[in-house]
DNA sequence: AAAAAATTGCTGCACGTGCATCAGATTGGC
DNA sequence: GCCAATCTGATGCACGTGCAGCAATTTTTT
């Protein structure tokens, strides 16, 4: 059974000198300022950073937090300042069936952060005007957002933008795109790593003694998307130099333009021995793949879980998935938004996200 | 900035008739006492489920709760009762790495849930006497812990101490090594589909059209090894018959035994094509093959990540690692057995643990 | 030494929920 | 219509921390 706090007893324990604390019970603030002989007051004046504070007893504070193992109960604190957490997603608008599961997981953690008075709002920009950006997040407050997590193309605009939100006190975590120069702080994956990874399963999947590599994206104008291609070349030209990786195929979304493209290319080229897809929506591409029927020795690798890339995968038309994981990326950003407006660091090793690969055993 | 609750205007608003609650604010029970028209105490009666209330005026209770989107304060709650939840890793003794890996992280989620009153103390236990095991777990009562992760191998006498456990009102979790029967709980990963996830690698990454794959385990005894040869050999048979697994080689853990072991199988089988290393600890058979020099075109694979198995797969010894998360395993333990003290419903797809596939690229 | 500044302490309420006690109110059975 | 049983309400304290207002003390400056 949890353990209910024996108030009388408590009490009795206090009257009698004994400590009155159990060992599993933290020690307050109370018992802090007692151990350090001053105030309750002087304690919190410390721990909250206020000022007019003596050095020395600031010193003696410390020790006493070090040596009691005093650990704040930011339930009490959140509680004592009623204090909720209002963050923001802003996130491209598009049919995107990774974006969906992104979004799918955002209502999720709303759900399961409410406890912890956290509200996550979604908003969705054209990715492709950088200035009408830039002009969203200008007008963004920090009486509206403590924090906003941002899933934007980096250009120039949007950058002075997050970092001019940062000035006006509004926590701004570049989401999944990165956004370089803007801090530390960001939530994503090593878009170069990635797509070395694809390469690793391309390479080593491939039996062929020679061969092209099909490589589909939508737009290689991202950052992203140049730097999953840049991690891929380098694997391909430096382990598997017996392949060959063709220039980039852009659909720009389009599916007719995807068929157009793909099936010339296909035509033309007689050798093709894998293909990789390396934007994060993947349908598109796979569809048109499938219908093209390459030879089954042909082998493809995608990025991002997907219902659809799911189904690709079991049925075989896939042969690797390259993936993030969704919730995980949502969860975090929520909890190094929290950590940021608190000023509290997060667990290193828990907000790295992770590059998954997923096979058809594996999902 | 975070949002201060402005105590004195929130007065005056309420004085003026309106909510006094920012659409950002969640209603209390005070807000639903009074859309429900009764006392704040018939809501905590309903709310805590104790008796002596009109099922009428439960059923408009929770129909308010639905309406208004009420979610009890945890914190508040937590506070008021002054609970804490004290926790229990049983895990074997043994210098396994992943083990330390297990420990490294149940110290440093220690640290993390610290703040939300949480304590994880670990025991080990003698894995190989499922007696002692036993007569320990039937030590534990409810006066010292709220829950406890158990980590060892499945036998009756394991199975009905976490019974009796529960029983006793001890939440207990099976951890990493599954226990069937003992309900739904439990904090691991597919042993089957992990053998299977090794043994695609070894099927894809090895070109040879024939060939013979080492097995390496540190004892067949456990239902886990079990597993994972089995979904291992599933898939070799099934998807690469032209490969062909050889008896399970056992170490008992002692690195002697297996370099005679190897040495001996590798010397009479002539056409070894692929290495997998299924036991957790995967140090003894990965430094013994690295002693044999295996030709460079043999495949190996092994399972968990450890220190000495990154560097092992940085340096090429190793080719591909299957493994799971060590601290999201902790993390999801805890949060588990936090759940089930307070009868609480986790988030499916934040517990689910992951089978996860690192090459070099994606450490 | 007196005045000013810096440091520390005291008191008391607030946050949302749990819980205990006692007092009313409503219902049902006869 | 009366008593008992069932249901509901009122009141108040507790949890640990934040914070405001003011008083008391110590240290520094003039």
């Amino acid at each position: 059974m949890p353990v209910e706090r024996p108030h009388v007893v408590d009490k009795v324990e206090k009257k009698l000198g004994m400590t009155g604390r159990e060992p599993h019970m933290r020690p307050t603030t109370k018992d802090l300022a007692k151990a350090v002989g001053v105030s309750r007051t002087t304690v919190d004046r410390v721990l909250n950073g206020r000022e007019g504070v003596h050095q020395k007893t600031i010193d003696k504070v410390n020790a006493a937090i070090a040596e009691l193992g005093f650990v704040r109960n930011i339930s009490a604190a959140n509680l004592a300042k009623g204090k909720s957490y209002r963050f923001l997603f802003v996130l491209p608008q598009s049919g995107d069936l990774f974006l969906a599961e992104i979004l799918r997981h955002i209502k999720e953690a709303e759900s399961v952060f409410s406890a912890d008075q956290v509200w996550a709002d979604v908003h969705h920009i054209d990715e492709n005007d950088p200035n009408k950006i830039a002009a969203y997040l200008a007008t963004l407050s920090p009486a509206e957002f403590d924090g906003v997590a941002i899933m934007a193309p980096e250009t120039p605009q949007v950058r002075d933008a997050i970092l001019r939100l940062q000035e006006r006190g509004v926590r701004a975590l570049p989401f999944i795109s990165n956004q370089p120069l803007t801090g530390e702080h960001w939530v994503g994956i090593d878009n170069n790593a990635a797509g070395a990874t694809a390469a690793i399963l391309l390479g080593r999947f491939i039996h062929a003694t020679s061969g092209n590599l099909l490589i589909v994206a939508e737009s290689m104008l991202s950052r992203d998307s140049l730097e999953r291609r840049l991690g891929f070349d380098e694997v391909i030209n430096s382990k598997f130099p017996h392949l060959h990786a063709l220039p980039s195929l852009e659909t720009y979304g389009s599916p007719e333009r995807a068929r157009t493209i793909l099936s010339e290319t296909i035509k033309r080229q007689e050798n093709i021995v894998g293909a990789y897809i390396l934007s994060s929506e993947a349908r598109v591409p796979l569809a048109v793949l499938e219908e093209l029927a390459l030879p089954s020795h042909v082998i493809t690798v995608a990025h991002e879980r997907t219902p659809y890339t799911e189904k690709a995968l079991r049925s075989g038309a896939l042969d690797a998935l390259v993936t993030q994981d969704a919730g995980h990326l949502v969860r975090s950003a929520i909890r190094k938004l929290r950590a940021l407006t608190d000023m509290r660091n997060t667990l290193e090793s828990q907000e790295k996200i992770r590059i998954e690969i997923l096979l058809a055993t594996n999902l």
